[in-house]
DNA sequence: GATGAATGAGAATTCATTCAT
DNA sequence: GATGAATGAATTCTCATTCAT
């Protein structure tokens, strides 16, 4: 997973690590085309070997999705926390963790793609408590509220509001319509999603 | 279509409904399971008729996609236009305009969120100067900050604000973190986006 | 089968009857994509009536297919047959059935290549006894070398080459190469018969 | 294609001949039973393969069949263009290729009847200068006719009558009227052929 | 680790035919 | 006679997966 990961691990053989192109080229196709478009043969053209071939890296299909995100997943809840408990004031968390989004798009946007939308469904299938970004952001939320720093509300609406501020940016990317980075609107975004959680 | 349509056309012929049975069963299998993942059969079997039946009515699986998401994409935009052109501050007609997306998903979630999210893909297909729900959304924007009530600002990432601020609501919805009703919460989505979008 | 046959019956109702045309309509498909390309769709829609209706005046499409086939081939070999008999030298008769050839075919083209080429696989399914336009040549040939005009050789061969002389001139025609009207060429079509027949 | 080709190609892949047993089995069907009627499934049995194999060594059943038709039938064109260079008096030219067809014939029927009459609709798909049987035979009647061996003439006609003599004594020989082997009356088609043609 | 042929379980689609109205 | 909806079997084709080499 080096490759891919937010994380940026190295990997151990760069020329010869083939479970990474496969990874790699996987992630690319699932984004552009959808996970049930993908279809073996296309992944293993694509990195370059044969079909049967695939199957010494992952057991099915199925186990080689569930592997790109459930690691990542994680890998970037735990990324955002850190981001979080980096700053003190409710709206320094918000701030970071929104940018947070922003550099991990902007890092590898079909991972980003990837894990925000593509699989989004395969959330059900996490454990119950793993760590999620969702859930990251919605600590953050209910902390603001008992401080004080947030007005009294819904924390899940709340947290939809973060998320629907940046996710929705990166779909307006990715269809053309803004800028491919998102970094250069990250302070944008702070403040719609600021104002948007305190508008009550 | 008429059981689809947020416009109620009539049915052609009176005395079957197998077209609208049809419909609404890919329909709700679409959103469900996904399009791919969806087949002819899952869909025959919902209605009660056989798998032959179905291209008695449909050309093809792919037809009966495009004509679900097609005409009903563009009832929408054009009701949202409605909505838009009754009020006149922007800020009504920004509110006008959430109420409608609020309604049109309390009336219909499947059909909402088929065409909001299961096929946005589609979109590429549309004819360029198909009216769309963003360009309404966009319009607004731009006749709002022309008329100076809404803050100078890239008008694109501020139809991203908007429709970031309701989609994601509903996703939430669907997933059961907040209520199924998006009425409920129509004002404080307002609030939200107004907010947003002025934050500049 | 009236508007098809070589023979001129009268149709009973010029306007109404359904079934000739839905034979004309065939015949003329059948010939045009093939019979197994043919679909009773594609019948019923050029006769202009529901496929359901096309079962009121056909058992089956191999029925009809048959019924094509056999009334019409028939027919065909008993005009041969009294072409040949009206003729006394071997030669005279030999004429008299390619010209009775040629003006089949342009008279029906359709149907001519329809008995000849398309359906010459039903043969097997004819009574044995059944008499064929193979079997009237072939006759005249035998007569024809009994009488000492064509001399000895094996009969079936000599009947090939006047159906080769014949049927593969038909064919160029229809593929463009040549006029599409035989009565045009019959003279010569008899020269060239006669001569391969008696170059032995 | 080696079995099935005129010419002998090898093989591309030396441990395996399943593309050649396949080539084999869908010729036989083809002309057994027509290509329509042949299905998938009926060839993968005949090979003793499953019907998804067969998509391995062919895109789609179309591709088979345009596969057989037009590589033996550009090399069968090249045969004879290259037996009617071998001789110089336009009899001996006419003789040559006349006896090319037997040759043809007797090495494989199946596949001489499906190139000249299954497939024979499949011409009008062969590029529009790609050499063909017709247009080699008609070169020859051409040539012969400006040499003053064959009389003044529509060569199209003369052309048709030399492959109707040839092409209608295999029909009868594949219903059993004639005996199987054409080499055998090569010498008495080769006379009728020529004295057809000359016959004006 | 890698290959490529093969499998087998569907998938979408077609089509002759039936039948209630 | 006619209609059009429906059926069900067959057909082409796809694709994740296995396996001998």
């Amino acid at each position: 997973m080096s490759e891919l990961t937010f994380t940026h691990k190295l990997p151990r053989h760069p020329f010869t690590d083939t479970r990474a192109r496969i990874e790699s080229a996987a992630l690319r196709l699932f984004v552009q085309k959808g996970v049930a478009e993908t279809t073996i043969r296309d992944i293993a053209r694509d990195v370059g070997i044969s079909e049967g071939a695939l199957y010494r890296h992952f057991l099915s299909k199925e186990q080689l999705v569930w592997r790109l995100f459930e690691q990542n997943y994680v890998d970037f809840a735990g990324r955002l926390a850190t981001l979080a408990d980096g700053a003190h004031a409710t709206r320094d968390k918000v701030a970071a963790m929104i940018r947070g989004f922003c550099v991990a798009h902007d890092e590898h946007p079909a991972l980003f793609r990837f894990l925000l939308f593509v699989q989004h469904g395969q959330l059900g299938k996490l454990a119950a408590d793993a760590p999620t970004p969702v859930e990251v952001v919605r600590r953050v939320i209910d902390q603001g509220m008992a401080a004080g720093d947030i007005p009294p509300q819904n924390p899940d609406l709340a947290t939809a509001l973060v998320f629907g501020v940046v996710l929705e940016t990166v779909q307006f990317a990715a269809f053309g319509r803004l800028p491919p980075t998102m970094t250069a609107v990250s302070d944008r975004l702070v403040a719609a999603a600021w104002a948007a959680i305190t508008a009550v």
